[in-house]
DNA sequence: GGCTGAATAGTCACTACTGGATAATCACCA
DNA sequence: TGGTGATTATCCAGTAGTGACTATTCAGCC
């Protein structure tokens, strides 16, 4: 039941470009790319021409004339209807007001985390923090980039949203290495047996609490 | 060229439940919803069996025997096999290691939001913070409840990333809107100008630079 | 003892998405 | 003038995912 006829972001951005003035499937994919939508919205080709289909079915957008031009592949412009200028509005409206529940790949690998050694994932985790400097850096590159070509700040709204996240993940990650690491919290100790590895490994040599003190306890199941 | 086979998170969590023990599909289904995976990774009905099918054509899992009892459909108990044992250990390392850039719907939004009035964003906002808010709560709640009830805190950490990001974006949410009202960096000006609005609805009522001076700018694109 | 609703268990048809395939034109070099 | 690779432009076959459907069993209730 997708309450939206189209359910999918790339068919917004068609609508908010269509909005502006009408276009080919292929002009839409390249101003897209080259405005660097490409980063905010899951793209490519196919979807594009499905995307667009599927917007002239739901009445939201309209092919006018098929040109041709030279032997190419007959190219149809396509324009927003009324409706579609209303759909527009609206989701915009929708997306902006209502957090959806999403499930990004992290929060799955965490949920099922337990499945590792804790002193792998200690050495994981450290990776991930240097993948999320490398991003963070690229796109404060890019954010100061489009700042010194005089993009206004608004149209890089995304891009420091990102950045907040990103730090913000960083955050947590460091944490959550300090907690598995952490002498008190027995997390790392009560981990590591349940594998048989040497707890100092993970830089944990405190007593575990009572409940470590059952080795078999099932670690990757909720009560 | 999805490079893993199998590339559903529905997937990892068949995975590590079947490294536990054999079940059949239905089991698992009710399994996961009981641990409340179903809060990490998208789950349906179908795409259960869906996935199933999947990995046993990989030759990640093995339908072993086909019982019946009482008259009830046919029920295959699977188990995993030593590639998809593999399989398992190898994905979750890379989904901890290594972040993909994923697309959430806000960012999408946000990359498109200068087509909405500055005045409405802001009502838009800040009903976002109330239901941020709201999630907040909800998650907090869980994991007080879940560790009352003897539950490890390493089995709640994705609830804690969860609490960390949406903590986050209601930061960015509240310094987003305090941007657009600010007078001294003219957004709201700018914005609200473009849409013949009273300025003064967004509490912006400095002078704008130069830039907004043309009315005219194109101001859903990027340079 | 028959009704109702929840739980059990799995299948299927429809739609959407993806990754190429196709095919012509153009810029450039040798 | 002929070859190479990039660009323009669209289509399509294969796969994945979703929601609805089928069908039985069981517990509780009147």
């Amino acid at each position: 039941m997708a309450r939206r006829k189209v359910d999918n972001l790339l068919a917004l951005a068609v609508l908010s470009y269509l909005s502006q003035t009408p276009m080919h499937p292929y002009e839409l994919g390249r101003t897209l790319r080259e405005h660097g939508d490409d980063r905010s919205i899951k793209f490519n080709h196919g979807s594009l021409y499905m995307v667009v289909q599927q917007l002239a079915r739901a009445g939201f957008i309209e092919g006018q004339e098929a040109t041709r031009e030279g032997n190419r592949p007959e190219r149809t412009v396509y324009a927003l209807t009324d409706t579609g200028r209303a759909e527009l509005r609206d989701w915009l409206r929708e997306l902006v007001e209502v957090p959806r529940h999403e499930f990004p790949a992290f929060v799955a690998a965490l949920s099922l985390v337990a499945a590792l050694p804790p002193s792998e994932v200690i050495e994981l985790l450290g990776r991930r923090l240097e993948h999320l400097a490398g991003q963070q850096a690229q796109a404060r590159a890019l954010v100061e980039q489009s700042a010194a070509d005089g993009v206004p700040p608004l149209f890089l709204i995304e891009e420091e949203y990102r950045l907040t996240m990103l730090a913000a993940e960083s955050g947590f990650v460091s944490e959550f290495i300090e907690r598995i690491q952490d002498p008190v919290s027995g997390w790392g100790k009560m981990w590591a047996q349940f594998y048989g590895e040497d707890p100092a490994a993970t830089g944990n040599n405190a007593a575990a609490g009572d409940r470590a003190a059952t080795p078999d306890a099932d670690l990757t199941r909720r009560g």
